[in-house]
DNA sequence: CGGCTGATCGTG
DNA sequence: ACGATCAGCCGA
């Protein structure tokens, strides 16, 4: 369980506008917040991966592939980009980065930042799996899809702006020291030749 | 913990 | 057709 600092600042633009490997490491320790009608849901981000731009193979928008889904990628550091994958699960991503540049990073993970938002994600996670589900509290929000499940995370949150938003945004959370930070290789995207080797995604130890 | 499989639909 | 995935099941 993370300890928070009890005001906690919202991260404003210049956090955001950085590249996508930067902005994906000083993401860790940082809270996502979704403001619901049922509650005030709280993630303390745990594990992300970058997504850089029209040269990575990984990339939705490689080889420049600019499309009406693709479109938030390009979009201001701090918009969220949010698509349908398997035709089931949302994925929850922030663009890096200036207008024009395609670089982003995918939140793979958050853990509950007190109690309340705890009960709420298992609220939401149960309810999707409409019944019993045992893995539900030991897999809350460990995974892109459980995440945006557990945060009431949908693509009517897409293409939204996290740094002038009222109700998803990120706030500081807690401060990490760079030997917190592992990295590992991106997960599904094998198909992505050389770049599904590049150590990409980052997780605090 | 690692490997396998079916589910499901918007996008291009 | 094809996924930036998940849950449940299996075996070790």
């Amino acid at each position: 369980m993370y300890h928070l600092a009890d005001k906690q600042k919202r991260l404003e633009r210049d956090f955001f506008t950085r590249d996508g490997i930067t902005l994906a490491k000083e993401l860790l320790g940082k809270v996502l917040v979704h403001e619901t009608e049922s509650g005030i849901i709280r993630g303390v981000i745990t594990e992300t991966e970058s997504y850089m731009g029209e040269e990575d193979k990984g990339s939705h928008t490689y080889g420049g592939k600019r499309t009406s889904r693709t479109e938030p990628m390009y979009h201001i550091g701090g918009t969220s980009y949010i698509y349908l994958i398997y035709g089931i699960y949302d994925c929850m991503n922030i663009a890096a980065m200036t207008e024009g540049i395609p670089q982003a990073v995918l939140v793979r993970k958050v853990e509950p930042a007190d109690e309340i938002s705890r009960i709420c994600m298992e609220e939401l996670r149960m309810k999707r799996a409409s019944g019993r589900c045992a893995s539900v509290a030991k897999h809350l929000a460990d995974g892109p899809g459980k995440l945006c499940i557990a945060m009431g995370i949908t693509r009517e949150l897409n293409d939204m702006d996290l740094v002038e938003s009222k109700t998803f945004y990120v706030t500081e959370g807690i401060a990490l020291q760079p030997e917190e930070i592992g990295a590992g290789k991106r997960i599904g995207i094998d198909y992505a030749e050389e770049a599904a080797d590049y150590l990409w995604r980052f997780y605090i130890r």
